[in-house]
RNA sequence: GGGGGAGUGGUCUAGUGGCUAUGACGGCGCCCUUACACGGCGCAGAUCGCGGGUUCGACUCCCGUCUCCCCCA
């Protein structure tokens, strides 16, 4: 028979990642990413993250995080639910406003609101464009068509429906409290933006002077700009250098102020000298002291980031320039008995990495701490992909002791729907049916309820774009818009999301939903790790390390991309982004193509009498499917991607084809010998391909098109694990023999046609017939 | 200071009590064998961070220790 008969059904010899986009095309017309509820089948709804287009290139990580969450969607499809996978862009806040400022070379503070809020949007419509052309080039199997932002109207209406009902609730509330205020920022930020980096600093011992002993007291601080504000000295009670000062006074340097020397538990021993000032406020336990020893409130730095007026000489200056005048004051005086450098836990601002200041503000508040209790409990109950990112949000709801503040100094982001009556002063929300701008608007109201005023203030703040973030699961399930379709989706199954915002987005969301609806908005959370470069570093714009995924998804296309994305590291763990290994996984691509290149070329028959041979390979097949099949529960694409890929290049490929490849051409068998070839090919490959189509959805589609026809193999279910696996005991013998026999050759010189005299192994007597073809044994 | 995670060939990684430790990338050598040179075959390369203990037996369990990462104070 000569081998021209049998013509691949496929020509190309290599994947090419340009039919790519005819395939996105296809699965669109085919009605794949649609949700139909009348379709039969239990739902699978997925909360998706919608991203946010802060400036280019997009992450390359952020990409291969996307890309595995399609993963999750295809694999739900395929393992028979109605799959819900909406998409939405994440627009409010203050990355795009600083974002804005920088591109258009505007001020925040100087630009009126109306035309700042109409660069944003401008500068947010573009990058969305290029991040949605990301998305739709990696496959995202998302109904982009009804794509949502978070800065719709419909959005912004249903965050502020949720404030109103939560005001009226008595959940939220104003008060006067020192909070993290960034300066750089404009603005109080919460508790989960702050972030902690250890930084030099000078730890100045200062001499300051008790006045009813006349001794000299040293106290150690990193903080001396804040002489001013402070309001007491606390030594630890047990401290034995201190104990005769204790309730004695103490006269601050250079503003003589008179304060009392106080033993608290809070004070280290080990620190410094053991003697601590307390200020308003250099950190969080000062606030904690304040409160406690009921002290007086001075407020030192101002919202500019400057010393106000009770810093005396120092009014004016910027907090840090202010500590260098005062430490070089304090020298001159011969009050500095030496400075240290330490290294300091320094709390940031996680958006604009300045140090934040403590200060009194105005917000207004969401009660958390009653609510905490039922988070720990949902956070024990749900289901977390993977199990050991469950102490993430533990240690996290442990720490939670104060309310979270929610209003911002911002522009870009949902208004707080709420205007103040001139007249009486009390505030007016609205009915939670629109959305409102109250600092551009009149409200719905002629006069106030209250005292019939009839001018009134709108509120200028803006919410915490996590006030916005945490009801995605309501949004997408259509929460008090349409009741019907809220009670199919809602709680969702699935949180997707990254390990890094778990204290926001995953402790809000929960937060949110649990006191909205009684319920935790998702029965189970995955969490993903980051992206870091190639030697293990945190990308970043200011390192120049930023590996935009736009070229390298077009010159490999989306299926290297995505099983790089998949297998090169286990769910839950940071993973190193490197170009030569995305392309290694093209490799793998371009390998399974050709082998169903090879496999297109023979007839596929219905059933056969098989040989030993190929029960072998389906007893090595049934364990790659049941050990894929449990990573792909755990939605662990890692497991998968390196099994399939281990099986097809090292068994299927290596051994299995080399050894039914002289039946399959049908030289020197029967017949039914050769059909028997002929569906084992077409067997492995057709499992293959439906396993690793949530990973590789393109060329895997390609393939099964080509060979088999139909519609798309995304339509398709899981193969079973159902062949017998008793051959795999033959597995190691199979292998280590084939190897024998390469090697012999090799060492004699010879090519691997070369006929070769060796005694096949008794254990292996079952396939002598295939290998005799295989390695042209003669005995 | 407390908590969590991790340390396996040059690099990344599998393996959680059992024979000579998995695979990938890179390196080197040989080979165009009718699916694939984007390939095949092979070679070199790891005392599994370090020290102790449990055990017939430890990369795997326990204790200590060092280093790195994350979270909290």
């Amino acid at each position: 028979m000569e081998s021209s008969s049998y013509a691949p059904k496929i020509a190309e010899r290599a994947w090419d990642p340009s039919i790519e986009q005819h395939l996105s095309d296809e699965w669109t017309k085919e009605g794949l990413y649609r949700l139909d509820l009348n379709k039969k089948g239990r739902i699978f709804s997925i909360d998706t993250p919608p991203p946010y287009p802060s400036g280019r290139p997009w992450h390359i990580g952020a990409a291969a995080h996307y890309s595995q969450i399609d993963m999750i969607a295809r694999t739900a499809r395929m393992r028979g639910y109605n799959t819900y996978f909406p998409i939405g862009i994440d627009r409010n806040g203050l990355p795009v406003e600083i974002y804005t400022e920088k591109k258009y070379g505007v001020s925040i503070r100087s630009t009126p609101r109306d035309r700042f809020t109409d660069l944003c949007r401008t500068a947010l419509d573009e990058l969305e464009s290029e991040m949605l052309q990301i998305m739709k080039l990696m496959g995202l199997s998302s109904d982009f068509e009804r794509y949502y932002r978070t800065d719709s109207d419909e959005y912004r209406a249903l965050t502020q429906a949720t404030f109103i009902k939560m005001w009226n609730e008595g959940i939220i509330y104003e008060a006067k409290r020192p909070n993290n205020y960034c300066s750089a920022c404009g603005t109080t930020i919460a508790d989960a933006e702050v972030i902690y980096e250890d930084l030099p600093t000078q730890l100045v011992h200062v001499a300051f002077k008790v006045e009813e002993t006349g001794q000299t007291l040293t106290i150690a601080t990193t903080r001396p700009e804040l002489l001013c504000s402070c309001q007491a000295v606390i030594v630890h009670p047990d401290d034995e250098r201190y104990k005769a000062l204790h309730h004695l006074h103490t006269t601050t340097p250079i503003f003589n102020g008179r304060v009392e020397i106080i033993p608290n538990l809070s004070a280290k021993m080990e620190y410094g000298s053991g003697a601590v000032m307390i200020c308003s406020y250099g950190d969080y336990t000062d606030v904690l002291l304040f409160r406690e020893l009921k002290l007086k409130e001075t407020v030192a730095i101002d919202e500019n980031g400057r010393m106000t007026s009770v810093a005396g000489s120092y009014a004016g200056l910027k907090v840090k320039a202010a500590r260098e005048t005062i430490i070089k004051d304090l020298t001159e005086r011969g009050l500095v008995e030496k400075v240290e450098t330490i290294s300091h836990r320094t709390p940031m601002c996680e958006r604009s990495r300045t140090q934040i200041e403590i200060i009194p503000m105005t917000e207004y508040y969401l009660k958390q701490l009653n609510t905490v209790p039922k988070i720990q409990r949902s956070a024990k109950t749900m289901i977390f992909h993977p199990e050991s990112h469950r102490q993430i949000l533990l240690n996290w709801v442990n720490s939670i002791s104060i309310d979270w503040p929610i209003s911002r100094r911002r522009f870009y982001g949902t208004e707080v729907p709420i205007w103040l009556c001139d007249k009486c002063g009390s505030p007016y929300l609205p009915p939670p049916d629109r959305y409102y701008k109250p600092w551009k608007e009149n409200p719905p109201i002629q006069a106030c309820p209250k005292c019939g005023g009839n001018s009134f203030t709108g509120d200028k703040r803006t919410l915490d774009t996590w006030m916005d973030s945490s009801i995605s699961p309501l949004f997408i399930s259509k929460y008090q818009r349409d009741d019907a379709f809220f009670k199919r989706i809602y709680p969702t199954t699935l949180r997707p999301q990254a390990k890094d915002i778990v204290r926001t987005w995953l402790y809000y969301t929960l937060l949110r939903c649990q006191m909205l609806t009684g319920k935790a908005p998702f029965r189970h959370a995955w969490i993903m790790g980051h992206g870091v470069d190639e030697k293990g570093e945190r990308m970043s714009k200011s390192k120049g390390n930023v590996i935009d995924p736009l070229p390298v998804l077009k010159k490999h296309g989306a299926d290297a991309f995505r099983f790089w994305a998949a297998s090169e590291a286990s769910l839950g763990s940071d993973f190193r982004c490197s170009e030569e290994r995305i392309d290694a996984a093209r490799r793998f691509i371009t390998k399974l193509w050709n082998l169903s290149r090879f496999i297109s070329s023979f007839p596929q028959p219905k059933k056969a009498v098989l040989a030993p041979s190929d029960k072998w390979l389906l007893a090595e097949l049934s364990k790659l499917v049941k050990k894929s099949l449990e990573g792909y529960r755990d939605f662990n694409f890692f497991i998968p991607s390196n099994l399939i890929r281990e099986f097809v290049w090292n068994t299927f490929a290596a051994h299995y084809v080399e050894m039914a490849k002289g039946r399959a051409y049908g030289t020197g068998f029967t017949k039914s010998q050769q059909q028997a070839a002929w569906y084992t090919l077409h067997t492995g490959l057709k499992t293959i391909l439906l396993l690793l189509s949530p990973i590789t959805p393109f060329s895997t589609d390609f393939v099964w098109r080509q060979i088999y026809g139909g519609r798309s193999i995304s339509f398709a279910r899981f193969p079973r694990p159902a062949w017998n696996t008793r051959f795999s005991v033959k597995t190691e013998k199979i292998l280590e023999f084939n190897s024998t026999v390469w090697n012999t050759k090799k060492s004699k010189g010879q090519s691997l046609k070369e006929p070769i005299h060796i005694e096949i192994p008794e254990e292996l007597k079952d396939f002598a017939q295939d290998l005799k073809a295989m390695h042209n044994i003669q005995q």
